[in-house]
Formats: C-alpha cells, sequence, structure tokens
RNA sequence: GCAGUCGGUUGUUCUGUCGCUGUCCCGAACUUGCUUCGGGAGAGAGGAAAGUCCGGACAACACAGAGCAUUACACUUCCUAACGGGAAGACACUCGUGAGGGUAUAGUAACGAAGAAGAAAAUAACCGUCCCGAACUUGUUUCGGGAUAAGGGUGAGAAGGUGAGGUAAGAGCUCACCGGUGCCGAGGGUGACUUUGGCAGCCGUUCGUCUUGUAAGUUGUAAUCUCGUGUAUAUCGGCGUUUGAGAGCUGCUCGCACAAUGCCGAGGGGUUGAGAGCUAAAGUUGCAAUGUGAAUUGUAACGAAGAUAAAUGACAGAACCCCGAAUUUGCUUCGGGGACAGAAUCCGGCUUACAGACCGACUGCUUUU
RNA sequence: GGCCCCGUAGUUCAACGGACAGAACAGCAGUUUCCUAAACUGUAGAUACAGGUUCGAUUCCUGUCGGGGUCA
C-alpha cells in the first residue's frame, strides 16, 4: 500500500457531502495568507488512508477555468509533499481528513501555494 | 500605398520529469469479484464546450371527442428532421462619399385610442377672408345671419404638391405636370413584384382590438428503468357497509367520471449507494456531380472524451508570433506577452466573448505608368 | 446539469406607455424645549447596464450583468 510516492488517486478524495458537513462542524482549522485548513484526526480506523477536499469559492472566481487551475494547483502540491504527513501518520497511525480552502481573490502563482501548503501542513503535524 | 466593407479559414508547436480518468492486454493476491495491487499499450475539451434564447431526437405521464381562450410567427420562392433558423430575391424607409449596413412588409370589412400643446386629432369654422341685414358713435365700428379649408405661434402627425384658370372671397371647382390608391387590359418573372396603356374618384398618420392562415398536451436525462439497503402509510385492485354533490381530468366550457370507511391483497415514503440511460450520431473529413445559393445526391476514408465534490494537468526548457528597449543594422541581445474560455444526454441554429494570423471579392482617397 | 423568478431613494414597497417617478421609516436643516424625545415645517436622495419599438419607455422587446429559488 502506498509504495508509490507521489500518485493521488480516487479513495484519497473526499466525496461524501456527510463527511465535510462532521468535517466543518468538528474540525479544527489552521491559516496562512491565502489558504486556510480544516481537518479532522482519528485514531485506528479501518482505512489507512490520509484523505482531502479542496474548494474555491464561486463568488470570489467566476470563470471556472480560473477555479479548476487553482484546484490543481492545489492538489499538485498536495501530491508532492504528501510525504511529510504520511511518514508522521505510519509511525503513530493518526488519520487526517483535511479540506483546504483558497480565500484570496487574486490569482496566485504557483510558487506560493507550493510553500503555504508546506507550512499548513507541517503546522497540522507539529500539533499533534 | 493608406483607410475600409462583405464572406470564409484558423484558434500555437515540440521535448523532458512527475501525476489524473476511461478502454484493452499481461502478472500477483485472495474474500474468485467487471475486487485490489503492480506493469505495459493506446485515447482524453471548443469555436464558441458559454448564455439556455429557439427547434428537434429520446423518455415518462396525460389524452373519446368538440369548441373557446392563450402564446408565437406572418412579403415571395426555396433549404431543412424541425424551427421564431438559413439561402436567393421583391418592395419601402433609413445610415454611409462608396463597397455595403440596419429596420419594416398577412388583411383592412368593423371598432376603439392619440396626454400636454393646438381653433381643430377626423361629421374640422377659434382667428382670419368675403357677402347680406340692422344699429348709430358713419367707422379698417358693433351686433345678428350666412359662405369659405387659400393663411394662422401648436404638434410625431393638420385633410395630396406646384402652376394657371376661376370666384364676392375661396376650394380638385376645372385644367396641365407630378405623387399615391382602386379597377380593366398588354409584356416580363415559378412568385413577391415590375414596365406600360386606359378609366375612376380626389386620396391623412401611428398604435391597439379584430379577422385570416400556420404551429403548440405537460414535464424534462436529477427524465426513466434495474439492483441493493430498508420498512412509514401515499396509491391501486377486490369484497362489504354508509352517504348523495363537488374533488379530478391540459388554461376554461361542454363532456367524461365518481366519494367516505372497514377487511384482504398488491405496492412503496424518507435516507443513502451502484449500474443502465452514456455516446455510432439527421456523424466528421476529402473528392465528384447538380444548384446563383442554403443544400442535396453519389463515392472513399475515419471510428475519435465519457468524468460525477467533476479526469483531460503541473513544472522546466526550446521553437514560432507580437510588443518595447539597446545598436555592432545581424531577425543580434535583453525584458515582457500569447486572447475568450472547460464537455456533463445528444444534435441543428441563434446570441454573446475573443490576442492574433491567413485567403477571396469589392469600395474610397492618393501616387506612378 | 436542467427549470423558474426578481433587479425602483439608505431600507420596505407603489406607479394604464403620457413626464415634477409616489408613500412610509431613516438622513439633514429649522420651529418648539433649560436639554433630549415626541410633534410640526422644509429639504436632498432612485428606475442595474446597453441597444431597439414608439411622438414619448420604470412599464413592451432583445442582449449583457447581478441576486435568489427549485429538483434526485
Amino acid at each position: 500500500m502506498k509504495k508509490q510516492k507521489y500518485s493521488f488517486s480516487k479513495n484519497e478524495r473526499i466525496k461524501s457531502n456527510k463527511e465535510i458537513s462532521r468535517i466543518f462542524n468538528n474540525g479544527i482549522f489552521l491559516f496562512t495568507k491565502n489558504i486556510s485548513l480544516v481537518y479532522l484526526c482519528s485514531k485506528d480506523t479501518d482505512q489507512k488512508i490520509n484523505q482531502i477536499a479542496v474548494s474555491v469559492p464561486k463568488k470570489k472566481f467566476k470563470s471556472a477555468v480560473k477555479r479548476n487551475k487553482i484546484k490543481r494547483q492545489i492538489k499538485e502540491a498536495y501530491r508532492l509533499n504528501k510525504s511529510i504527513i504520511y511518514d508522521y501518520s505510519d509511525k503513530n497511525s493518526i488519520w487526517f481528513k483535511m479540506i483546504f480552502i483558497y480565500k484570496s481573490k487574486s490569482i496566485p502563482t504557483y510558487k506560493t501555494i507550493y510553500s503555504e501548503i508546506i507550512e499548513l501542513l507541517k503546522k497540522m503535524r507539529d500539533r499533534h
């Protein structure tokens, strides 16, 4: 399981509406300048996977092209940096469910997203 | 050469690394399943995919039948599965020096409306002009009765226009020319219509109602069907009992048709998943023929996204194009940029957004020959 | 994704196609009061944007933009 370091497959995403609302109600919020992160952690679940979802509000970006681009860039940044979290999870068997929300109104560069994702993941890891 | 009009085509390319979603093949694991994991091959957004403005396909429900209402469209001939779309024309108005662009065009038999302004908005006498009578203040006077659409501050629109005759003053009252309408004929055109000859009458504008013709049942792929989970009381059928007039069917009417409750049987609300629907289609491209053209016919090749918290990407480098600067005038160097925009059942249109590049036809101005 | 609805003062609503676009509350100024409130008087402020039809458009038509609802 999870031998491929940089993969990002379908079951690593959160799909059900119930889970998302549960995370928003009970989750812990972390912030950087442009992105905020909501997450829940759980021990000893059956599925040993970290799951994420990405959200870009339609009110701030009207064009679907721009919204999709930001989503893809966030996913890409997570894909390349998820070893930060997986190393920790494997040791302690704590699994996370995360939602990334893009807050800013301006279109970001890939580099800022990349560095902010790393920052968020490290923050989250250090709290446990 | 510069500026423009119309129509059409196109909508950056390549390499490397790491990924995503289907399809097919191979291997491994076991719970033998369209299961999971690993590897390989090959495929993966647009001209508008957008807006959801029209028209269909497809699906479910409704529908004995008739009438009315409502909505949309409305010159002609065609194209099309269909359309409120398109093509080629006709005619009028309008914008432009021009190539061209925009808008309108069924019928007028009947009825209604036109604020403010103006005498008057259609059976036009307020002022004015002219005639007759009376009065006394004898006047470019006043009063009364008539004739008259030539003139008049308005208005989007004022009773065909110009000239001459005519008259008390005037008037299509008469005549000439011109505009428009109707009827009868001749030539051209498939047709709208047009050219032309004669006759008639003397002819307002806009909008609405109305009339005529054509079309429209309703809802939409979250339709609809199947499976799993699951078990309230909608609905339907049968039998029994009770009651008698307002609940339903397409917006209304005629018409059709029946309600309440008990038992039995079928069935299934809500929640949350999976599969089908789902992509081969009024298909795309090339060539040929027919046609002014939209398009049609024949023939050959291709087989080409199918996601569902949303795949089709990210990063780096190079090429190509554009802009700016530098100057060794070499497409040399440096810097910046490459639009609008992302399938969600599928087609045909329309509308809107768009950096540029290319092709064809034509117009105006300028220069040269 | 499909199908609907709505955009009028700061807010909540009006307005046959006819012109100064109306009302209430809120705002500002004044009167009254020792001061405030209440009351009274006055005043400013708007048709989402762009075209078209019309003599004339908030109203009718078309297209953009914005906001909202609904479905299994």
